[in-house]
RNA sequence: GGGCCGUUAGCUCAACUAGGCAGAGCAACUGACUCUUAAUCAGUAGGUUGAAGGUUCGAUUCCUUCACGGCCCA
């Protein structure tokens, strides 16, 4: 095939692989001990002169690709075949920068993009400053089930498999909430997981198809307890890798130090909405301004008109740390009803940079109540919304059970390290984020 | 899903407003040079310009469709 042909360059690489082995030399031994770093050497040898140099006898080893070579000079090694390759790196001064390259070959951009390693080494290093959090705290790390057999914790589209065995279909998990409260049944009282959740939605540069989630649950917490657990928890992992409070995104500086402003979400909706405090009490107000903005508001209750509306409105305007508290009971089919109001719910969000970081509540245990919400979840779906809940019967069975009273909450770990990373897209911190296949 | 932009040598980019033999730097190759911090000098080679079609005497350039990517919106 054409396609197959070679272009000189690669052609080159191959023939003085094919030289080397009819010379006898291997190309691919792993016989080799390396005892050096290229910083032992600079240590070492650092702080001398010429002629002190050539008196040095010491002998270092050490490992790496060669980026340029001068057989020129009077420093000489002899340098020892590790791994032959057969593809050339991109030019060492401006690098690999076409953004589809750097995403489809992630290996080419980690090697000379020093940045793009960087940002990845943080990313490591957010997440083990979070488990370590959380352990010192009591918690306990779980596992979950990825595929279940009925997609449930998020509104959200689920991906489809099917297992051969047991000839039966199962889904990718969108979030592992109900399997965690199941652990706070059995009598864990402090369990977390940090895990991948899947969801069958659009791309874009805040949502990949596979994403990162810490969820963690505490018995006998209320979601007030959360708020200034979660500032801690966030100011610890932001001074171990940010080096601080202050931290700079997309050109504005974020202060992180805590305490962080709270607001309910109808108060938000005044001050950073601009929307007057009596048309959130009207309906058909918030469903004409909805309209206006493009929001489509067909069979959707007060609830969720307002939570939309303060999506649209009020979320891109909060860069400094705000929680936002009291969403409607609509859009929150697994928190506890508030005491003092029933259209709201004991929950909140975490908004930094203008994008949700987290979300908590206090979780509801009541099962007579949970399965009267699941009922209208079914029934949202039947008339048409695919992100609705489905009805979870064993879940309802464990709250029957009884479920200590409890606070849960999740923070989304991409956007977190996005955020610490001062990094515009989330493909910037998924080392290989979703592509269409190349062709040709 | 919609709009806008992009795709040219291994890599980074030109060739624009005006259709007229597809170029440069780095990397590679050959030779020279004994002290470098991306970059010493000279020479050589390297392309189905993302794919397919159309307009034209002639298309990287104009038009259509498609693929992939980016940004914005949903």
């Amino acid at each position: 095939m054409s396609k197959d042909e070679l272009s000189q360059v690669l052609t080159q690489r191959r023939q003085k692989a094919q030289a080397l082995l009819d010379e006898g030399v291997s190309l691919y031994p792993n016989n080799l001990r390396v005892e050096d770093h290229l910083a032992d050497i600079r240590n070492h040898c650092g702080g001398l002169d010429a002629e002190a140099l050539a008196r040095e006898t010491r002998v270092f080893t050490v490992a790496g690709r060669i980026v340029a070579m001068r057989s020129f000079g009077q420093a000489a090694f002899d340098v020892r075949l590790i791994t032959k390759s057969l593809r050339p790196l991109p030019e060492k001064f401006h690098g690999l920068r076409d953004v589809e390259s750097r995403y489809r070959q992630r290996y080419v951009d980690l090697i000379v993009n020093e940045g793009v390693r960087g940002v990845f080494i943080k990313r490591t290093r957010i997440i083990q400053k979070l488990r370590e959090f959380l352990a010192a705290q009591g918690f306990l790390e779980v596992e979950t089930p990825m595929m279940q057999p009925i997609p449930g914790g998020a509104t959200a589209r689920p991906f489809k498999t099917h297992h051969n065995a047991l000839d039966m279909d199962l889904f990718l998990r969108v979030a592992p909430e109900l399997y965690l409260k199941r652990l706070l049944v059995g009598g864990f009282e402090r369990v977390f997981e940090i895990n991948r959740n899947f969801r069958n939605e659009g791309i874009s540069v805040q949502h990949n198809p596979e994403f990162t989630m810490l969820e963690f649950y505490q018995a006998y917490a209320t979601y007030e307890d959360l708020l200034p657990f979660t500032e801690e928890m966030l100011c610890s992992v932001a001074h171990e890798v940010a080096g601080g409070l202050q931290i700079p995104c997309q050109g504005k500086t974020i202060d992180l130090s805590p305490p962080w402003r709270r607001y309910r979400l109808t108060e938000a909706m005044v001050t950073f909405g601009g929307v007057a405090a009596e048309e959130l009490c009207d309906v058909e107000r918030l469903r004409i301004r909805a309209r206006g903005l493009g929001i489509d508001t067909a069979g959707q209750g007060p609830g969720k008109i307002l939570t939309r509306l303060f999506e649209t409105l009020v979320e891109p305007k909060l860069d400094q740390p705000t929680f936002i508290t009291h969403y409607p009971l609509e859009v929150s089919p697994l928190s506890r009803r508030s005491d003092q109001d029933p259209f709201f719910v004991d929950r909140f969000e975490l908004f930094i940079g203008g994008r949700e970081i987290a979300n908590g509540f206090s979780e509801l245990n009541d099962p007579v109540d949970q399965e009267e919400r699941f009922r209208e979840q079914v029934a949202a779906r039947k008339a048409g919304d695919e992100e609705a809940h489905l009805m979870d019967e064993d879940y309802i069975r464990a709250l029957e059970y009884g479920m200590p009273p409890a606070a849960g909450e999740g923070i989304g770990v991409d956007r977190l390290v996005m955020l610490l990373t001062d990094t515009a897209s989330i493909r910037e911190v998924i080392l290989f984020p979703h592509l269409r296949p190349e062709r040709d």
